[in-house]
Parts: structure tokens; sequence; C-alpha cells
DNA sequence: CCGGTTCATGACATCGATGTCAAGAGGTGC
DNA sequence: GCACCTCTTGACATCGATGTCATGAACCGG
């Protein structure tokens, strides 16, 4: 016990100076026998291992870490709502590929607010993650490239990060709305809704693109008649939607542009009783039970996106990523399940 | 540049010494400045933040957590998959509560897998989180008691540990299941069939004694004909829907055990066809769209497990925990939506 | 039997921060 | 003018591990 400077109590685990001393060898013999070094008498080694074993000792990985490179043996990934299933299958992605190089997945809810992305970065940042995945909030990603330019490799998802030089992997939005409103167009619709997400969002404008496009090309020019946006939840779509039906001229079909949107848009749907006309339905972003409800969505695998970033973002931390800014889009398909197909009335 | 430790490059962050360096004062005094003591002049404190902010200077938490007694400032969470919405839930709780006390959330999955988990806890405890909350593969818990007596706080979440004494939030199972069996009874159903989890999980086994509890109360000996169990995901639920409704008296209503089940089930009963007579169905748990679909469930909130599994956890973390082992048993509650009150045929 | 090699081990510095203690500067009271 | 106090600052040890280098013993060939 040292007189001078206390040592805040520690966790109650046994250290390798107390292994060493116990097995009667130095530090760095202990040190040595239980990393397996070659360098070590079996005799030796047994004695250090079972005086582990004994005391139930753990290595201290914040110390190893500090010593090897001041790096945690952990990546961040930053996401709007653990619970929204889009996400989850991202971490689940982000962790597969992390498990096969040793390292632990840190995850953090922003609930899409920008303050709280930026206090979450800077803690994931001073924690010293090996690199940040992000889905960003807002247009203005600039603390991230802070980050980036002080060497913490960021990779965004979902989102394509605005004013500034970052990696990032996202749907093809457009394309996937492109072929949502050519379908319900095939079917014969003409006047078609459309529940969006927040308009500050990169990928709620490539949808609306996309889509305005499509109708476009089909000589719809009054395409944004039944366009609504800024709902990011199950309750404002809902709402949105009964707005729209509720109009003189109501849409005949309905493009909801995420997973949330699209079980909005149902219950509103649901709620219309049986008798009412349906519009016709399709949804981006597949999700549980769409196949049994025969819902047409624009799917994708959020896994590859966790899987593909957590790549790039590893590489980018050994240096050995490629030069330039990547930008990766991933496909959607369309997979027809019977709410597309109706035909107007 | 010292000629004998070369340490290990390092991330490109600068250090306090250098912030410290720049700033013209010792790193002590630039540790004062940036943590905000008191005794530190207005003019130095200025300078030291000027320099902080033209480096880029982040502390590394690391290094200071090593300091502040050897532990991180993260909780880990073991669960058998993140992509489940109640494991999710769960996640979510959890991550409210640490959000509070400045602690990060990491979540392992396990796939539910003995090893995989023995391994991930390991893993947690070698990063020395503050806590581990974990939802256990199987009955044998040694490990984590192993732990647990070398001071790490464990919180069994969901599942009873077996064979070990740990504190433990779980369901009232059994309870849950005497009203899903009582409910159905309650309508007319002599025949009941059971699609249930791993026989090997606590909570399997609870919900299938509640369930022959009621059924046994209503006079009904041979309760045990129409339980089956084993499957954890959608395709195995399906295919014993499937089974069971094959048989020559099949059973005309069914309970299911977990969500996945429950939405296997569903499948099942799509694929007979609009014009075959629907089982009355109830599903432990809730998940998204039973609402829509009309499905009776078992509800509860896995977001409190997580919270109160967090709670009780950081209480053990700081010592000021309650004695002996704690067991809360959360409610569940019976939300009737359609599919549990359809008649016998 | 001796110089040179291999092998096992240990002493010590170090990663980047914080706690303890001491010292110097400046102010106050008498 | 001196003892005393407060305020600010810095030197140094320390958290628990690993990297470098040095040391001493055993072993080899000639």
């Amino acid at each position: 016990m040292t007189a001078t400077t206390h040592p805040a109590a520690g966790d109650g685990r046994p250290t390798l100076r107390q292994v060493a001393e116990l097995a009667g060898v130095s530090i760095k013999t202990a040190s040595r026998a239980l990393n397996g070094d070659a360098h070590v008498r079996d005799v030796t080694s047994t004695r250090v291992h079972a005086a582990a074993d004994q005391l139930g000792f753990r290595l201290n990985g914040l110390a190893r870490e500090l010593r090897r490179g001041g790096r945690a043996a952990s990546v961040g990934l930053v996401i709007g709502d653990l619970a929204n299933p889009f996400y989850s299958r991202i971490a689940r992605g982000a962790e597969q590929v992390l498990r096969g190089h040793g390292l632990q997945l840190v995850t953090c809810s922003t609930n899409e607010d920008a303050a709280t992305e930026r206090a979450l970065t800077a803690s994931l940042v001073q924690q010293r993650v090996r690199a940040l995945l992000v889905v960003p909030t807002t247009e203005d990603s600039a603390h991230l490239a802070d980050e980036q330019r002080h060497g913490m490799p960021v990779v965004c998802l979902d989102r394509r990060p605005v004013g500034a030089e970052i990696d990032s992997i996202v749907l093809d939005n457009r394309r996937g709305a492109v072929a949502a409103a050519e379908h319900l167009l095939r079917a014969g619709h003409r006047r078609i809704g459309l529940v969006g997400d927040f308009s500050r969002l990169s990928t709620h404008r490539e949808r609306v693109a996309g889509f305005g496009e499509a109708l476009r090309a089909a000589g719809i020019a009054e395409w944004q008649r039944h366009v609504r946006g800024d709902s990011h939840d199950e309750a404002s779509a809902e709402l949105i939607t009964h707005q729209l039906l509720s109009l003189r001229e109501p849409p005949t079909a309905l493009f909801t542009t995420n997973n949330r949107n699209t079980v909005g848009a149902l219950r509103a749907l649901r709620s219309l009783g049986p008798a009412a006309p349906r519009p016709a339905l399709v949804g981006f972003d597949d999700f549980a039970l769409a196949d049994v409800l025969g819902i047409t969505v624009v799917a994708h695998e959020p896994e590859d996106m966790g899987r593909l970033g957590a790549d790039l973002a590893l590489a980018r931390a050994e240096g050995t990523g490629p030069d330039g800014v990547r930008s990766l889009v991933l496909p959607t398909r369309l997979v027809a399940r019977g709410s597309g197909e109706v035909p107007p009335p």
C-alpha cells in the first residue's frame, strides 16, 4: 500500500502484478506466459496460468489498448433508434463483421436529434473507438468531417453526408422510388399520394425525386399535388394518410417512403372499415409480416449496409482503404405481394 | 522522440502533453483547465482551451478510466439477436438509463449459442465494462456467477439463471400463459395447441406450466397432446403449426409462446387459403402490426426490463444495491384484438 | 576449456491521463 | 517588516499493461 497516491479503489480484479507475485516471476514473464509468447519455459508458463486461474485474473483491456496505440477495441454505431428494425438490422450486419476482428459494437441512438448526434459522436471519439458508423441526422456533417480530419475513420450509412467529404453507403433511392411509381402507374393509377419522411433527409428527397421523375414521364404534370412529407413516425403517417384520403379527389394509390410510414398508412387504411375502397399501396423498406399482409414493397438488405460499412471503416482504420472518398450505392428490388397490384376503382 | 520504447504509432490525436506545451503550462495545469477545476486562473484556462481547440484535442477516455479505477465507461448487453425486436427494445430501455449516467452500451448477439455467450462475456469483462446485462442462453450460468464473484455486477434478463445466485428480471410467464389459456377456454376451446420455444429455456417451461395449469383446471387432462416445443424461429414455427393443423383432430386454437412463433403461425395460417377454418390464436409478446392484423397477445414492456436491469446493475456497480439476490417479476397484460376471441367451429 | 550463440528472464520506460504534495507568488494583519 | 494565508502552478507517482534492452545460464563446436 503506497502512502502517496491512492488508486481510486480499482475493480475487484487481481492485476498482472499479483499473478506474477503468486507465480514467483516478474510481471513481464507473467505477461509473456499469458500471451502465449514462445520464449517462456513450460514449467514457468504452467505456474503462471495456474496462478491466473486461481486468482480469476483477466487482462485489463483498457491498459492493454492504451499501451498498444491508445485505441479501444470497439467501433461506434450512431443510429436513429435501436428499436427500428431497419437500424437494428444494420447493427446486426456490422456486428458480424466486427466479431471477425475481435472488436465490439457500441450502439447509440440519436432519436434523430442533431445535438444528440454531436454529443454522442464526441463521446465515442473520446472513448477512442476504432471507427464511427453514423446514420447522420441532418444535412450538416461538419463535425463528422472534423473527426475524420483528426484521424477517426467515419462512414455514413443510409444518408449522404452534406457539406463534407465522407465515405458513405446509401440505397439507390431514386431508382427504388422510380420502380415503385412505375409499378403503380402500370396498374393504371394516375393520382398517387406519397407519404414521406423529414424533408431535410437525403433519402426522402431522392425518393421524392424518383417518384416525380416517373410520374412526369407518364405525363402527370401535377405529381406534387399529393406529396406529403415530414412524417418520421407511425402516428403522423396515419394522420397524413387520413388527410390524403379525405381529399375531394383522393389518390387511388399510395407510396409510403419508409417502414414506419407504411405501418402508419396501414393503420389508417384499416380504420376505414371493410367497405371503403382501398387505395393501392407500395412501401419503401421491407418489414416483418409484409408478406402475411400482402404488402408490395421496395426491399433491400440493411445487413449489407452494416457489413459493408464496417468493412470500409476498418479498412480505413488500418490505412488500407481505397484512395479518395468512397460512395457505395446498394440496389433495391420491388417485391410484389398484392397491395401494389390493385387497379384504381 | 525517445530512443528506447517506441509507442505503437498512436492514434493521430494530440495528447494532453502537446496541448500543455502549446499553451506553455504543465500537463497537470492543462488537465485542470480542461476539467473545469476551480483553481486555475482565467487567462491560463483560456489559453489552454485555445490550444486544445487548435489541436483538435480530445481527452483519451481509455487513459482516464484506467487511472480512475480501471473500468470502462460502458455496460455490456448480451442478447440473442440484435434484430429481434424484443431484444432491441430491451437495448433501447437500457440505453436510456445509461445515457443518464454518461455510460455507453456495448451490444453483443449470441445467436442463442452457449459457447458464444461465454466468449462474449469474457471479452466484455476483459474490456472492463461496468456491468453485464445478459439474456442467458442456457441453464448453466456458472460462468456468470464466476464473473460476479470477482466483482462484476451481473443482471440476467428475461430468463432465470440456473445454478447461480444472480439478480434477474423476468416476466410473469406463468400468469401470462394462464391468462392466454383461460382466454381461449372462455371462448369455448377445448383442444388448444401450443407452439413453444427451446425447452431448455425457463421462459418456455414457465409458459407451458401456466398453460397446463389453466387447462387442467378446466378439466382437460390431456393438455399435453398438442404441446410442441423447440421452435426458436419463424420457419420452424410455421412447420409445427402446419403439423398441428394436419392432425386428425386438430386444435381449434393456438397459443404461440413468443413473437417469432406467432409470426410463423400466422404465415402457416395464411397459406391455408381463405376457405379453411381459422383456429383462434393468442401470442405471447406483442409485435409490430399485431393491431392491424387483429392478433390477441399477452403484451409487456421490454423497455422496462432494460431500464430496470440497467438501474439494478448500476446500483450494484456503485455498491448501493439491495442486500441479497434480487429477482423482479414484471407483469403482462392480455390485449384482445380479435384472433383470440374466435369460437371453435 | 574458451569464445560465441541461444534461451529464459527481469529491469525499466512508456502509453495518456489524474491524485498528492509542495513550492512560489501575492495579499493581509499587526 | 514579518509571519501567515490563499491562490495558482508544477513535479512526480501512479493506474495495468507491453516493448526494448540487458543479463546470466546453458550449450555448442573446435
